[in-house]
DNA sequence: CCGTTGACCCTTC
DNA sequence: AGAAGGGCCAACG
């Protein structure tokens, strides 16, 4: 056990989960642009944090890492999260990583 | 207030 | 292109 991820209390935590809540099917954002979105390009170790211990009813699915590559702590690992995204609309080519150039969503769109 | 931790990111070999 | 190490930030006790 370590960080919890307290309840929403600061911002942060609530900020992240208002972006993810709104990223839209079939697209997919990295943990270092929701950090950055939020105020701290640096904290997407933070984001990552959040996305564990955060609502699960959020789609965490559609975040991904900067070079495209999913989270090794998705429930069933990275096949877990990679039917999850196909589940989206997202295809994947031979490779488990995802388009992110193609794929990144913002929120101003 | 200080130390520890993490679904990461960046630089370098 | 892939692997290894260090650093970053926010939150808990």
């Amino acid at each position: 056990m370590k960080l919890d991820i307290p309840q929403i209390g600061g911002g942060f935590r609530e900020r992240v989960e208002a972006i993810v809540v709104q990223i839209p099917e079939g697209r997919v954002m990295t943990y270092g642009q929701l950090a950055a979105l939020c105020g701290s390009p640096r904290a997407a170790r933070i984001v990552g944090g959040i996305a564990h211990f955060g609502d699960p009813k959020l789609p965490w699915h559609r975040v991904v890492k900067k070079d495209g590559s999913l989270a090794e702590g998705y429930p069933g690992g990275m096949p877990g999260h990679r039917r999850a995204l196909e589940a989206d609309g997202v295809l994947f080519g031979n490779s488990d990583k995802v388009n992110v150039e193609s794929l990144l969503w913002h929120p101003v769109d």
